[in-house]
DNA sequence: GAGCAAAAGGTGCATATACACTTATTACAA
DNA sequence: TTGTAATAAGTGTATATGCACCTTTTGCTC
């Protein structure tokens, strides 16, 4: 009985066997490329720290720059992000001066240029983001990333 | 005079080449990898979904089903993570009754363990994050993965 | 042992991310 | 033309992320 009781407590004690769960963290796509991106974003910003603009908030004034003047849906689209959180990424910017969002003829959508400010702020920006793409592109050799790209890019097509 | 004017306003008007802006869509590794991220963790996320998960938090938790007992600070380098991103990202857990937070011998640190639920949420939510996993492989095939995944590590340990 | 530097962690603040739900506008069909 | 379905966007809530600054504890030196 004793003994029955044991087994079955031994039932809740159940794990994921060690080597597995080091088989998962070596392996996982989604989790290495958290990581890398946690590093990559932490570099980018580091060197655009004298623009005062962080690097997913040159990316963005960047895909305006290209679409302008773009719908938030449309915006969020071509860059794969989730159109809740592009609004409200875009709504900082907009505080900030650097974007100017205003009612597209269709009244339900919006027209996001950017403004004089926005513009300068992302010509100020570039060196600073070309001297940080340049040493990754050293670090990296141009062949392996080239071909990382090539990989990253498969992923975002991801069926 | 008005000419001068026009000029020095028109000064006021450089923007970003276009072909530059769209060039830096093209090829930055930050914003390629970031948007790169959120697709696969949408992927994960959405693979997850049925063991309450989500991508980062069974990371998470496989990291310290490996190190356990582990403080904040070594758990944080081993997944190149920021320290108190990581302290508010356990803290979740640990309300969720899955991370067990107790004091190390050194009163400074934190000892953090699974507990017997997080074992258990790690375990039922192991072959859905397997499956995922495998669709990932199947698409990319294993060659180009291996490849990405060893970019992606590149990347990593960047100086 | 007193005092100070170093180490580990927490808090305040700001941004990034996305799902579920709501609102406003347009398009379309009966 | 009217009522309804579809579309575009915003809001509530929750998690993820990291910098600047602060507190507690330890270690070290005199």
């Amino acid at each position: 009985m004793a003994s029955e009781k044991r087994r079955e407590i031994s039932t809740n004690l159940e794990r994921l066997p060690l080597e597995t769960a080091l088989e998962m963290g070596k392996t996982c796509t989604c989790f290495n490329l958290r990581k890398a991106t946690r590093r990559v974003t932490s570099f980018y910003d580091a060197a655009l720290k004298p623009s005062g603009l962080k690097a997913t908030q040159m990316t963005l004034l960047t895909a305006i720059r290209v679409l302008e003047p773009v719908t938030i849906k449309r915006l969020a689209k071509a860059i794969v992000m989730d159109r809740t959180t592009l609004s409200r990424n875009v709504s900082l910017l907009s505080k900030k001066g650097m974007i100017d969002i205003e009612p597209g003829d269709d009244l339900r959508t919006r027209k996001l240029t950017l403004t004089e400010h926005g513009h300068m702020a992302l010509v100020a920006a570039f060196p600073l983001w070309q001297k940080a793409q340049g040493e990754i592109l050293k670090e990296l050799g141009t062949d392996r990333w080239a071909s990382l790209l090539e990989g990253i890019s498969d992923l975002v097509a991801l069926t």
